[in-house]
DNA sequence: TAGATTGTTAATCGATTAACAATC
DNA sequence: TAGATTGTTAATCGATTAACAATC
């Protein structure tokens, strides 16, 4: 019954991923809530609670196999499958975007890229030729997307959202310093790394 | 007596800030929490209460002065001034970084762009030569650098960092897909969008 | 004055942590 | 067996919300 499990729950889920992976590559097979903790700062108390809504995965006095419970939070966050995203918005923010590999990486392969500036339009961007905007929505439409990442001014990111939610997509990155009106079945994450500057410097002395 | 006030509320400072000046933007004088709450998807509880911990900004009846607010939060969070930044790492992300432009828009200057690569040293990144690591503790120290963003690969974060702490930085923004261990006095965020896009998966349907 | 909205208190809600029996 | 660590319950802690007197 997902639909019951605190999102906070789920917004610490893929930390965790990241962290067994991590581990993995170190040549570990087997962890613990303490020392997961540790790495993370976070209390084990809190890991063990959170893993326990998906079931049990370690072992009284061994701990968790890394592989196994890699594989297990993969499964529950449906990423051991590869996503297919469309990115709106081929400017500065949008060609940085394309050209970056970690999304590839880690099975979020963008495949389209939308632009609204006729220039822009047909030229190449990294291994993507530009898609006219007028297109978005049959795009979007035929070939099932579930996942945009928006990267356009903040005056067109409302717009641009609501012809990806009529089309159908379900989950948004939103790279546009504003907030986005959905309905309740679609979800939005933020990113401004502004925002995370100005929320530091607020305990800066000098 | 900042100290008292829970990180919580500092985080959404920044937010309400950002929504604030986009409204003075559109050419809006006077707003009221229920307005903000609107936009934000926030209570206006929340928001009255979050103002609170600082003064009283606001007057019955009548609401928010927008200019006024702006102000005032620009000070709490002390982005009324131009910050100096230095970037470690000059790869595909750091030299996105480097050339994104909303940094420096919104007050946060990047002067200093460090790598560890020979060959990348003395090249040309936007308007930045690239330093060689080897001066960054003593550059961070001569110009009292405060703020570092850190887009070099996982296994050197952790190093880069401690040089970043031992030379005096007390805001580090993370590119890494790792957690930092820092002391207690110096502030990290985290900047990882696949961490969002795994979020958002966990909800899908198909 | 009547209507609107703040700042704040108290009540509610939810998340984190501590503790421990179960068990590997 | 002794030591370690899980999964889970109950206690604590903190954040959000509701409500309203004050007042513009």
């Amino acid at each position: 019954m997902p639909s019951e499990i605190p999102d906070i729950v789920i917004s610490r889920l893929p930390v965790y991923l990241r962290a067994l992976e991590r581990l993995s590559q170190e040549g570990q097979e087997v962890t613990s809530s303490h020392e997961l903790g540790r790495r993370l700062g976070i209390s084990s108390a809190q890991i063990r609670k959170d893993l326990s809504h998906f079931g049990g995965f370690g072992k009284q006095g061994t701990g968790y196999k890394i592989a196994f419970l890699k594989d297990q939070l993969r499964s529950v966050l449906k990423v051991e499958r590869e996503w297919h995203v469309a990115l709106i918005g081929a400017g500065d923010l949008g060609s940085a975007i394309a050209r970056y590999r970690g999304f590839a990486d880690r099975g979020f392969h963008i495949r389209w890229v939308f632009d609204s500036a006729p220039e822009k339009v047909g030229r190449k961007l990294g291994p993507y030729t530009i898609l006219p905007i007028s297109n978005l929505s049959e795009t979007v439409r035929a070939n099932h997307v579930k996942i945009a990442m928006v990267a356009v001014p903040a005056e067109y990111a409302q717009a641009v959202t609501d012809t990806l939610v009529a089309s159908g997509v379900e989950a948004i990155l939103n790279y546009a310093p504003i907030n986005l009106k959905v309905p309740d079945n679609v979800h939005v994450q933020y990113i401004d790394p502004v925002l995370h500057l100005q929320r530091m410097t607020y305990y800066l002395s000098e």
